[in-house]
RNA sequence: GGAGAGGUAUCGAAGCGGUCAUAACGAGGCGGUCUUGAAAACCGUUUGGCGGCGACGCCACAUGGGUUCGAAUCCCAUCCUCUCCGCCA
């Protein structure tokens, strides 16, 4: 979401823009919306105009009636009748314009930061940076689902038959593993300065509209039926939500907030939703990272989020690399993000587990969060990036902790949430 | 879910068809006077959005409609809060 008045000063940034993004079928829309702003404002000048004559005119017909003049009043109220209409007309041409403009102005994406690479699509993301040996061990590494079962940890049979495909039952030492690796990076971002919220898990229509793009929308939001009432995708909805319509004080800033809650995704249109296990699913775990800060501040805290995550990982023994989204690849609302990949030593490859998105000031102007300045209000920045989602994690944890023999290696930072278990056999 | 009360600025709170709605009156914040410093007292200041180069104008009293020349005020709908009752982790 851009600023309109960005938009009309500079419309060959934002169509420079979009072709960066390869959207080259949103061109039209930037002198479209051009247009149509100059229409809206030239007839709110004249709405506005109008209004105050009216205005004028009524408080004269006041003080008459005050005096008891009414024969002189009634004068007046016949004069304000005679641009009743055309104000009314204004009005509503005023009204269908800012839908229209509106409309479009969700659709023309946010300008990306320089340092974003130039790509149609996601095989053109760039790797960043490798954490960690990406170990291939000698033996064979197992699915996760197969290694889940040897320690009875999983039943998505039964998980079928109750919600269907896309959900799970975690059982016994693999649903302790799943909730310690929770509460470990509950304490390892509190420990790091963040302040620990959990949030409504749905969240209103309007506040959905605030934080993402319609497509985004349709395809991950599922709605509740007969109210105004989604589930949650991700804690960052209610997290950023949060602050919808506040005026901030600067001394208040950066808000740095950790999150947990449980994720609902539709992932209509994703591929992989057929794929076994644990991967792709339609309801799972995540604790997040949410920061709330001044404009200038937000490309630093882009690279501290990222490097939490980087870090978690790496404090339990897997490897990861950060892959950045190419222009093509970003959201729309995205100024500039990057995905945290873990190590799989079985597809000797490396598969998200993460995402850190820098959404600059887009989810503030759509919510109006703004932050109170000495000369005056303007917007926050908002950013967001996964702490660890379990059920990605376990299968990276699982395929790089397990030995020849077959047990699980428990890292020493989690052993204290696995009830001092230092490891998990059959 | 039932009954009642209510939603006005940072907070409390008045206004209940025009002549004090940017909004009284308190409190808080900020600046100043006084003071060695602080407190107290006193003076000043303190909503947000839109249009316009500006002068200035428009909009907003939970939200959306309606009545009226004119609505915070009257009518309708919706949402939310509080109290009591019911139900309930």
């Amino acid at each position: 979401m851009l600023d309109i008045k960005f938009v009309r000063e500079n419309p060959d940034i934002v169509k420079e823009n979009i072709k960066k993004k390869f959207q080259d079928a949103k061109l039209p829309l930037v002198d479209e919306v051009i247009e149509l702003d100059k229409e809206n404002r030239a007839a709110q000048t004249e709405a506005d105009q109008l209004r105050a004559d009216k205005n004028k005119i009524a408080k004269q017909i006041g003080a008459l009636m005050g005096q008891g003049k009414k024969d002189e009043a009634e004068e007046l109220k016949a004069q304000v009748k005679k641009d009743a209409d055309r104000l009314t007309e204004l009005e509503k041409k005023n009204s269908e314009l800012k839908e229209r403009i509106q409309k479009i102005m969700y659709q023309i994406p946010q300008i990306i930061d320089d340092s974003v690479p130039i790509g149609e699509d996601d095989t053109h993301n760039v790797e960043i940076e490798k954490f960690g040996e990406p170990v291939v061990p000698d033996f064979e590494v197992p699915y996760h689902t197969d290694i889940m079962e040897r320690f009875n940890g999983i039943d998505l049979d039964s998980a079928r038959r109750v919600a269907g495909n896309g959900f799970y039952y975690l059982i016994g030492d693999i649903a302790r593993l799943h909730s310690a690796v929770i509460s470990y990076a509950r304490d390892f971002m509190i420990d790091r300065g963040f302040t620990y919220v959990i949030p409504p898990f749905m969240i209103h229509g309007n506040v959905v509209e605030g934080v993402m793009s319609f497509p985004e929308m349709d395809a991950m939001m599922y709605k509740i039926e007969g109210e105004d009432l989604y589930l949650i995708g991700t804690s960052e909805h209610s997290m950023i939500g949060r602050f919808i319509d506040q005026i901030i004080p600067e001394k208040d800033l950066p808000m740095t907030l950790t999150s947990y809650s449980p994720c609902f995704r539709k992932e209509k249109g994703a591929h992989g939703m057929e794929e076994r296990g644990v991967y792709r699913i339609h309801q799972f775990e995540k604790q997040e990272m949410i920061v709330v800060c001044r404009p200038e501040e937000s490309k630093i805290w882009y690279d501290k989020l990222w490097q939490n995550t980087v870090d978690l990982f790496r404090s339990l023994d897997i490897p990861v690399r950060t892959l950045e989204c190419c222009s093509g690849d970003l959201a729309d609302l995205k100024c500039k993000s990057c995905d945290v990949e873990a190590w799989s030593p079985r597809q000797k490859k490396y598969f998200e587990v993460g995402s850190c998105s820098n959404l600059g000031d887009a989810q503030a102007r759509r919510l109006r969060i703004r932050i109170k300045g000495e000369n005056g209000n303007y917007l926050a920045h908002t950013l967001n990036n996964t702490v660890v989602a379990p059920p990605r994690m376990l299968i990276a944890f699982l395929e790089n902790n397990l030995r020849e023999d077959g047990s699980v290696a428990i890292p020493k930072v989690l052993q204290p949430y696995m009830g001092g278990k230092t490891e998990l056999r059959a």
